[in-house]
DNA sequence: CTGAAAGCGCTAACAA
DNA sequence: TTGTTAGCGCTTTCAG
């Protein structure tokens, strides 16, 4: 079996109450007791039973982790961050992929609640609705990660502002007429995107070409939206992430257009791959394992002092930077 | 506070055990009490507490998973599996990034263990020896995926025969000259792969050159390596992985060499990215999300009916296929 | 500063 | 088939 408090209590000659308070932060000992305690819980190997430490405190000594797709490289790097930041903190992450489907992220929420401590929400597609009714549905603290929504704790990225760096990076090599995919119409993520392109086409300095928006996966209609790219005239484009830059980039290699000789992309996420393609992807750097472990502190953050009803919660914009490598290029005079 | 059996127990007017047993898979009740108390605690919205019940039964409703590093979307990928069996089998799973170190993953296992039912042990990097310390370390089960060891459940894929069929492939385009570009030369992944490899060169049909070893992420030597490839004379090339493929591909576009007109490449995983790359990646898929799945479901079959002392536990070896896109092409007359 | 006692919510003997 | 009893390992009053 297992060393209980009770046998550390024995050997030491305390009270099984004494061992507890020893091994709690915030116990009333004796310095003295305590050393010899600890000690001997050290020599015994003795490990608290979790179970039964939750069964009282009513904390689970976990975090749960809600993302919309493990596969995409930019939510498994916030899993990582994640992970690495609740394990430093002595708690666990539990992961759930909601697979981008709004029942599926609602079913995780409420199965994940009672497992945990409090929970990061990763780019949730819900409406502001749902997300507001969640307060009635668990008790438990969610923090939203790039996702921004008043009333609840976020840890965001400044994508519109990385939009805009890039169009002006694309304006400072003489391009002049852009297209921009967009990303799936109704999330958040989009939008702040696509704000931030519509900001500049605002100044009308560039000739901006709105492509529509496509899934971020491969087989999300990537293929025609090069396509539309392509007949558009423009001479360089803005992806809506960096798979989708990819994506276009395979089909214009496919229909004998050069990048970035003949057109400049550029992504956004700057995903582990970007450096590695060829052409390295010149993208918009968001600090996915930051934003991530942010979001865990925020959290515990939240665990610590909770939330004062009327008072609106911390949100923690990151700032973005343009990455510039290979995939754009001055424009080729003609 | 929470609803408990207690409530639940009086709503029905039966003793709180009673609704136990009516909870519990095996209880002995009879199925009229059953649905009533089955009816009253959906009413209540009855939640049973995982510490109460944890406590007594030693069981914590979680798994564990460590891999050696989630952004390899190899990993990440396995992730994801891993998730969905776990959730679908009623339990969470609690993940773990070893960081590619011998130490974490020992740390990982340590601290883990207590908190889950069993682990999945993807791709360790532990010696066998440390690997068998791992039975007095826990008693939880521990299954190997991606690795195989006398003594451990197993589920692993058949990368040897995949590295042949790559192999086969580019010989059957008229390839002779061939480059192999390892992994870390003490893993097991890279031993097994370089088996495949080294067994067609036995043959005498092609003649192998053996670039040594590089870490399979994108800063780890690739840039060398693919120099070498080129001074080899080789004519055709299969690295380690997929990531390693695409860092070949970089250097050797960089070098003005063309995939795959002057150099055909093969890569190993078939990670989602390799279809969408330019060009295309002809890879050795490998099947990540069902690999992972069949080992939860070789941990519950083991949590089920623990393993007999003496008795070999089972090792599935699950089957890759070559997936053959656009960065091979036949040898070009010269 | 320390010990005794109670009990968190649940399950598992043991009786009935 | 059901109720009663005890207790999992720990924290937390309450006395001392």
């Amino acid at each position: 079996m297992q060393v209980t408090i009770r046998e550390v209590a024995k050997a030491v000659g305390v009270s099984p109450s004494t061992v507890s308070r020893a091994l709690t932060p915030g116990g009333t000992v004796s310095a003295a007791t305590r050393d010899r305690v600890l000690a001997a819980a050290d020599r015994l190997g003795y490990q608290p039973n979790r179970a039964a430490r939750g069964l009282i405190t009513g904390r689970t000594g976990a975090v749960g982790l809600i993302v919309p797709d493990l596969l995409n490289p930019f939510f498994a790097e916030a899993c990582k961050g994640a992970q690495a930041r609740a394990r430093g903190l002595g708690h666990s992450l539990i992961v759930s992929d909601a697979e981008r489907d709004e029942g599926l992220e609602m079913d995780a929420i409420r199965t994940l609640a009672p497992e945990v401590d409090g929970i990061v929400l990763t780019a949730s597609q819900l409406s502001a609705e749902e997300l507001g009714s969640l307060r009635g549905l668990t008790a438990k603290p969610v923090v939203l990660l790039h996702r921004r929504e008043p009333g609840f704790p976020s840890v965001t990225a400044d994508l519109a502002e990385g939009m805009t760096d890039a169009l002006t990076h694309l304006h400072a090599l003489g391009h002049r007429r852009i297209a921009y995919v967009g990303g799936p119409r109704s999330t958040w993520e989009a939008r702040e995107r696509a704000a931030g392109v519509e900001a500049m086409a605002q100044t009308g300095t560039i000739d901006l070409v709105r492509v529509g928006s496509v899934a971020p996966h491969f087989d999300g209609g990537i293929t025609g939206a090069a396509d539309v790219v392509l007949a558009s005239g423009a001479t360089a484009v803005v992806a809506f992430n960096d798979i989708v830059a990819f994506g276009l980039i395979s089909r214009f290699t496919a229909r004998g257009v050069r990048v970035p000789d003949d057109m400049s992309v550029v992504g956004c996420d700057d995903i582990a791959l970007s450096g590695m393609a060829a052409p390295p992807l010149t993208t918009v750097s968001v600090p996915k394992a930051h934003a991530a472990r942010a979001a865990v502190d925020l959290l515990f953050r939240t665990l610590r002092t909770p939330e004062v009803e009327g008072e609106e919660p911390l949100q923690r914009v990151l700032p973005t930077h343009l990455v510039v490598r290979g995939s754009t290029a001055a424009l080729a005079a003609h």
